[in-house]
DNA sequence: CGTTTAATTGAGGAAAGTCAAGTGAAGTGG
DNA sequence: CCACTTCACTTGACTTTCCTCAATTAAACG
């Protein structure tokens, strides 16, 4: 079986096992012992759902772009969506990858402040700025949900502020990973074995790398065995002492093969 | 008369006409046609004065400490705040410059993700989280406030990062400027002048450049006519064709001289 | 099985990093 | 009030890393 067909599968469940409940919205707490990740009782989702609109988009599709009118937010039910901000020639600087309990939808006096497009198959969850605000008017819970998820969301923009102004490009990438990993481990994911919906270039315009350093940058955190690829969208930490040493920050000397 | 003097004056009078008032809170809104700058009315300002203390620091004085336990948030009141995440080298990055009307103190299950000092000398309000949280959840009003303030943040960091992966020293130097102007043009400052309170080094941390870099790329930028420096601290912009160019994002060619 | 797209690899050049010296301004003590 | 110290910034020479462009290989799709 292939990456596609597993990403299938996993939407048809995940879509599944939520779909009388709502929207979840997950993130981790800012604040002591609290919940900490799915952020919504059933009231509440049930609550949603029913201002909520169901979208689905087909892998490669837009779902809004920046500067249109910005009448929804979003909520990602299924699969993964890429926001962006595209640039003159062609290129673009890819803001954030969004997994199931993701918002996306940021906008600025009214308009969108980046593109979003599907990465695979997506549903998600539509909320229309004037049926949401009225709930969030009235529940302040329900607001307090919004804040911790937006500290979510702030927190993981600083991280990636830090990747972006990391110096050398393994430490980018080892980064990148703990990144992905972190993510995919509050969902529920393993440990040692990170999985890559997205493409290399986007990996590179994440990261702030061309493409070929990134094909380069693994490639020499495989030969040093700190990584492995069992399949180009799946890695796997081999060292994970060597691993962690990459992701801390700076150094500037964390090149060179640790002897 | 020296920029810190002027500084000093201008700590003494914000101070003196928010004194009875409480905090500010600034932020442009996401959405249409509401408030666009300060998100408070009197009423909730003196409902949060209440809950909180006044903390005066000295310039270079540290606030909190990345990982420290995070029992309250922090509202800059006059003054400039930096918060960096400091590396293993004795190097940092800097995660954002905080002005008046901001708010500081994201944490992560109960502690500080980065470090605050103070650039300038700061007053801030301190809001213990007990008591906030106990206001918030009373008042769905004021959560939206906090909403907006942090979509607010959200959307810098994400021009932060943009700032980030810029490939071109110059261009990170100019998108730098324009958004240290843009943050001043909210707080009712001039157009064509940009005052810089900290020093080139933090600039260096913050835009994910060397020191020397920094130094020549706004030699460059001088020499070419587009900025002017009356003084160390304050640029003013010459040529805002010129300027606007290289703040687009990307193009990777718009560093050789235009003709 | 051939075509298209995605990814790797190679060579050359440019930009920024590092280290180090030099300049200027601010703050300190006599 | 001036000389001296100190810190912030600038400038220079050299090295490294990554970007660019281009060719090649590998994988996905019909």
């Amino acid at each position: 079986l292939t990456f596609h067909v597993q990403i299938s599968l996993e939407i048809c469940s995940v879509a599944f096992a939520s779909q009388s409940l709502g929207p979840i919205v997950r993130a981790i707490d800012p604040w002591p012992p609290r919940r900490r990740n799915e952020l919504l009782n059933g009231r509440r989702r049930a609550c949603l759902a029913k201002v909520a609109s169901l979208v689905c988009v087909r892998k490669g599709d837009g779902i809004f772009h920046e500067g249109d009118f910005a009448d929804a937010i979003y909520s990602v039910k299924s699969g993964v969506v890429t926001t962006y901000v595209p640039s003159a020639n062609g290129g673009r600087h890819i803001v954030s990858f969004l997994y199931p309990g993701d918002i996306l939808g940021l906008s600025e006096a009214g308009r969108y402040t980046n593109s979003a497009k599907a990465t695979t198959g997506v549903v998600a969850y539509r909320f229309p700025l004037a049926a949401l605000r009225g709930l969030l008017s009235e529940d302040a819970d329900l607001d307090s949900c919004f804040i911790i998820k937006l500290c979510d969301e702030l927190r993981q923009a600083q991280r990636h502020a830090l990747i972006l102004a990391e110096g050398r490009a393994v430490s980018k990438l080892a980064m990148f990973l703990g990144l992905q990993q972190s993510l995919q481990a509050t969902r529920g994911g393993t440990d040692s074995e990170i999985c890559l919906p997205m493409d290399r270039t986007a990996i590179a315009d994440f990261v702030g790398l061309s493409l070929p350093a990134v094909s380069r940058g693994f490639a020499v955190l495989t030969a040093r065995h700190i990584i492995s690829f069992p399949d180009r969208r799946r890695v796997k930490i081999v060292d994970r002492t060597g691993f962690e040493l990459l992701t801390r920050v700076d150094d500037r000397n964390n090149h060179r093969p640790a002897d």
